[in-house]
DNA sequence: TAGATTGTTAATCGATTAACAATC
DNA sequence: TAGATTGTTAATCGATTAACAATC
């Protein structure tokens, strides 16, 4: 039950309930983890391995359940908690995040929303009103939420993170491009977008060179290169 | 220079990227992979490996020219190279992209902004005018952009992804939670906001069992049970 | 019972870390 | 020259894949 999962297989559990969830809708049954391979481009072997880190949810011979199987992996997701999520910074991104309808159908409520900007305060978003960003200690203090998630400057996000952890919040969703450096007890995860740009921008890169490699039709040297060098 | 590199490695280049920008602003002159290492919590072993995929950007006994190596990782990430993004969809997602100053900064230039709902059409974000998908078309098959930034509901990312794929565009930053199937040649970068919320709120719970574990205090039990089971 | 498919162990593959000779 | 630190090879570690006995 303690067992430390690695993260690679916990960045494919997420993927796999997406998918058990749309099975789910169109009233699949059963599936094997031959089936699921296929259509998410994993190996049946990988499947069965990383679900096992959490027991055994199949039947030999039958396969896995859809509906079963994807409570379990929602359970192991703790989704099947509530989370109560507090926004700071409520520019287009926090805007974005207050209004996606997705997070609460999860169980993600969010339960306020901050801004120092005064044009905004007041100003409903969601179903919440934007609240001015003097009121957050008290408001952290004394509603306890679960997740705080910055969307605000990184020059702020720093200072920011510290507070709140320092009123209680022990998880940072953080989407300000920083490396937030918190106590081992607080729980980060981070939405670096630049980052996830130039990853796209070196893969276009990467695509063109080989492109330019393919058309230059020296075949036989190219696959070398791509071996070699 | 064609070898296929680990996408381990590609992940941690903007990091790397980031971090040197930093000390550069701060006219850091050199730095050696160890204290890189210390500041960034990877090892310098890695850092070493990992920039020599590349090619050897330092110098025995000196370490790394803080300028030199962030103008090397840039290029290596594409980002001496201009890149047009088209974003459709000008919803809070789509309007939080078009307005983020870091992304012009790096040489993505948001070129066009596209969405249905008539009542968007011909307001100013960013520093252009959205559009009516109805131009869209037009608007690809003529300025034929670098990337497309998706940022709509499901429902129609799929076939969006497909139309633009179709006229040319083989770049796609993808936000909507769905797995585009698109031919190899075309790159595709996702951001899957719900899978980051699911893997924060697994770390919650997995910290939380990790507390009450800590906090019965059965020491040695514990420790036991983390290896074991 | 025979066929199918899991759970799990063993083999392989790849990524990370350690070590050290090369060299600035 | 001596000290420092890279580039690179070798060792280790972990994750993925393959194989198969268990069993529905």
């Amino acid at each position: 039950m303690e067992k430390v999962i690695s993260t690679a297989v916990i960045k494919r559990l997420p993927r796999y309930y997406r998918y058990l969830g749309e099975l789910r809708k169109k009233e699949v049954v059963r599936i094997s983890s031959k089936e699921l391979s296929e259509r998410m481009n994993v190996t049946a072997s990988q499947i069965r391995q990383d679900l096992n880190n959490f027991g055994g949810f199949g039947q030999q011979g039958y396969g896995y359940n859809v509906e079963y199987l994807y409570t379990e992996i929602g359970k192991i997701l703790g989704l099947d908690q509530e989370h109560r999520v507090v926004i700071i910074g409520a520019g287009n991104l926090g805007q974005a995040i207050a209004n996606y309808a997705d997070f609460a159908r999860r169980g993600f409520d969010i339960t306020a929303v901050f801004d120092v900007k005064p044009e905004l305060i007041g100003k409903e978003i969601g179903n919440v009103k934007i609240r001015a960003m003097s009121e957050l200690k008290d408001y952290v203090t004394k509603q306890k939420p679960d997740i705080a998630a910055l969307a605000l400057p990184k020059e702020y996000a720093v200072q920011v993170a510290n507070d709140v952890v320092s009123w209680g919040v022990s998880a940072i969703w953080n989407f300000a491009p920083v490396e937030l450096r918190l106590p081992k007890h607080v729980v980060v995860e981070n939405v670096h977008l630049t980052e996830s740009l130039m990853r796209l921008s070196y893969n276009i890169r990467a695509a063109q060179i080989k492109k330019n490699a393919d058309t230059q039709k020296n075949g036989k040297d190219s696959e070398c290169a791509a071996t070699t060098e």
